[in-house]
DNA sequence: TCATCCCGCCAGAAA
DNA sequence: TTTCTGGCGGGATGA
């Protein structure tokens, strides 16, 4: 899965039209880039190398991709999410963590007072107004190595351990507030803390277009916070009561941003996990694209195999893998697929984005053999 | 006004 | 030395 950047296309592409920062934001760049199909109607806008660097860092903590050497990632796809979340969980518990009292002044880690670090400093947790239980878990390492100063910034190990506050804890709700002072440290640094938080909310952005978490707000204080979404059985309970509540007054992080019927707009205002799904159908962005190449793939489809039965997809899932042990919607869903693709053929604009759909497709015909036991599309050109 | 987060500079890592 | 990677924070956008 290289990395690569395609000139082809000018850079002004994307500036055509008003500028609007919607059209730019991290989530729906995550959102493209996991995209299979290309959808009509929608204008070309330009995906900045920079940031496809934080998409895949995040999606590399969840295990979606790993990073093989420079300019070189392996696609695990969805199905390794489960997986990942576990790993995350079991280091979670494992000797890195230490809980403490969310209730109490303790610190995120005992080597918080003497880390030379601007995010080592002292972390009192700030009493709750949350109206789940808190992280009873935080990581102990997070800022205990001055050799790595770098990574322990990184946009990966934050994204990690913001997982693991959830995934470590009976933790549901989490505000903003809470969350940037148990995974950034000196609260009291309010330059500091504005840096992180900006972090913090590129990682929601990405996390939230991957359906994992949803932004809402707290109940007694108004407070923004994030919700934890994650995978299996309940994932979709919470997603239908997530429906019942007004959506007007919650917005998830990337989706509603870049979604044409977000609030923002004051139009649609109902962006459900269907206007999710289509988000995957959304224009692959191309400016400094990225090509996707399957590395691996064994690992995927082994993955991809283990997957539906015990994973919530979000919006970039395969839309019929939901329905693979569901026969009779299947072979309704499957059969609007294929017409779908025998009739649907996007025109891309430039060699690198074609490619890229190439890639998909390829990807997709590997994907349909193996788990859904059929012979691949074989109109999809 | 403030929450949100895009944008791109630039330092460090890797080839 | 060149290219890739990604931390970082200014400041624009939108509610």
């Amino acid at each position: 899965m290289p990395l690569s950047s395609s000139s082809s296309l000018p850079d002004s592409s994307s500036r055509h039209h008003t500028y609007s920062r919607k059209q730019k934001s991290l989530g729906v760049l995550c959102s493209n880039f996991l995209t299979l199909y290309n959808k009509d109607g929608v204008d070309l806008i330009g995906v900045e190398r920079r940031r496809i660097y934080d998409i895949v860092n995040v999606l590399e903590s969840v295990g979606v991709l790993t990073r093989r050497a420079k300019n070189r990632y392996t696609w695990k796809g969805f199905g390794a999410i489960p997986k990942a979340l576990q790993d995350l969980k079991q280091e979670g518990f494992s000797s890195n963590f230490k809980t403490f009292d969310a209730n109490s002044n303790a610190k995120i880690s005992d080597e918080d007072d003497d880390d030379e670090d601007d995010d080592g400093s002292s972390n009192p947790i700030t009493g709750s107004q949350t109206e789940t239980s808190k992280p009873t878990c935080v990581l102990k390492s997070y800022t205990s190595s001055k050799i790595d100063n770098r990574r322990e910034k990184s946009l990966g190990l934050l994204t990690q351990n913001f997982v693991k506050l959830f995934v470590c804890s009976n933790t549901e709700l989490l505000s903003l507030d809470e969350a940037a002072k148990l995974l950034l440290g000196n609260a009291h640094n309010t330059s500091i803390m504005r840096t992180k938080v900006r972090r913090l909310y590129d990682i929601a952005n990405v996390l939230s277009s991957m359906n994992l978490i949803e932004k809402t707000h707290t109940i007694d204080t108004r407070k923004p916070a994030f919700r934890w979404l994650g995978y299996g059985e309940n994932s979709e309970k919470r997603a239908a009561a997530a429906l019942a509540l007004d959506e007007s007054r919650k917005r998830a992080f990337g989706t509603d941003v870049t979604n044409m019927c977000s609030k923002r707009n004051k139009g649609d205002q109902i962006c459900n996990d269907a206007n999710r799904c289509m988000k995957m159908q959304r224009q692959i962005k191309v400016e400094n694209m990225v090509t996707v190449a399957v590395a691996d793939r064994s690992s995927c489809l082994e993955d991809s195999k283990q997957g539906p039965k015990s994973y919530q997809f979000g919006p970039f899932a395969p839309v019929n893998l939901a329905n693979i042990s569901n026969s009779e919607n299947n072979v309704k869903r499957v059969h609007d697929w294929e017409s779908l693709a025998s009739t649907y053929r996007p025109q891309y604009h430039n060699q690198a984005l074609s490619d890229l759909f190439s890639h998909y497709k390829e990807a997709w015909k590997s994907w349909y053999t193996e788990v859904a036991g059929k012979k691949p599309i074989q109109q999809i050109s």
